[in-house]
DNA sequence: GTCTATAATAAGATAGAC
DNA sequence: GTCTATCTTATTATAGAC
């Protein structure tokens, strides 16, 4: 239930982007959505062209956000080492799982590319936007110039997102931490004489 | 449709495995399962409790698999740098997913203590299998002794799930073997000098 | 625009014939 | 053991009142 200031397909929306992330969309009936949205059925198919159409504009606005809150964290200050530590570190909600990924899991969705189109693009983004800066790292010395930055960036996303099973696997942050510290281990500068100097993970010794 | 040969609580099991694999738990229905086992309603609430107890079966089914599948390539020869990268190079139906893996993202699955179980315990396994193989090859000197097994053992994993959602989201299995090759490349023995001397990708230069 | 019928189909399970 | 009704509820959408 949303403010009454909040015009109805708004709120049919974030009902939706709610469910999505919570139950996928083979998981989320157009019912579920209404009662969330305190809306009537007339409401939604005034506004949308069904289930699907919903779930576009939810899915969109979804990808939209979090490119948002990743550009936020990648185009802020530090060094290239520093600025993917902060994204693979940055607060997550680890247990409900990645809002846009979740859906690559999803059967309907993953057949229709309509609404396969935005979660590809955000990952396809989110890789390029990776790759630059690692590239940008190489050239500074902080990674090592032997890795190819595009397979580095597709390794950074894989693992997060293989994080998130992991964690909701056991129900646990932990795995997706602990994942998240090996990549950060493997990442981390090293000097020319080969071992690490930057304490980036818990299990560096001293 | 199976062969005659085999027993209708079998045939029931193996449709079921198929179908969440497709369509995981939420949007597999009882009916689907019985139209490709070739069997009437009453067969499958004769030999199970109904939906959740049939899954169940067919989980653990496919998550004792997926160990042996793993246990194959990983209790196999080679050194465990070879052993890591021959789990990380083996034929995937990449695609499909993981049919394990998969049901961490079915909101019914991970609610239910009873389904959650297999999965949880399978990649549970699978972290712990490759941590003993990391940390065997720390001690070879294979591995930087700075790493922490545990933790490179969930980067591993974790970057195998996620390279699933990578490759359903673009539809294309090189994103996938992009991120694989990534990991491989941070993984890679380096010589005390610093620079990787065996070529484990395609990214190493000559 | 929003609402409440109404409706056709599917989900999930039970009953009882054979 | 397997089958076909039968049943209840949910899904998804349409129609038409307000």
């Amino acid at each position: 239930m949303y403010s009454v200031c909040v015009s109805t397909p708004e709120r049919l929306i974030e009902a939706t982007r709610e469910l999505l992330w919570e139950r996928g969309y083979v998981g989320t009936s157009p019912k579920a959505i209404l009662q969330r949205a305190g809306a009537g059925q007339g409401s939604m198919y005034h506004h949308f062209n069904g289930k699907p159409d919903l779930a576009l504009a939810a899915i969109r606005r979804t990808a939209e956000e979090m490119r948002a809150t990743a550009e936020a964290v990648l185009g802020g200050p530090g060094s290239p080492y520093e600025r993917v530590e902060a994204y693979l570190r940055r607060e997550r909600d680890v247990l409900r799982g990645c809002p846009v990924g979740r859906l690559t899991m999803d059967p309907d969705v993953v057949v229709s590319d309509e609404l396969r189109a935005p979660v590809d693009e955000t990952l396809d983004w989110l890789r390029e936007r990776l790759a630059g800066i690692v590239e940008e790292g190489q050239e500074r010395g902080e990674f090592a110039s032997a890795l190819d930055g595009e397979e580095i960036a597709a390794t950074i996303v894989a693992t997060v997102q293989g994080g998130y099973v992991l964690a909701r696997a056991s129900g646990s942050t932990a795995d997706f931490d602990m994942g998240i510290r090996g990549l950060l281990s493997l990442l981390a500068p090293r000097s020319p004489t080969g071992d690490s100097p930057t304490s980036t993970s818990t299990s560096t010794s001293a």
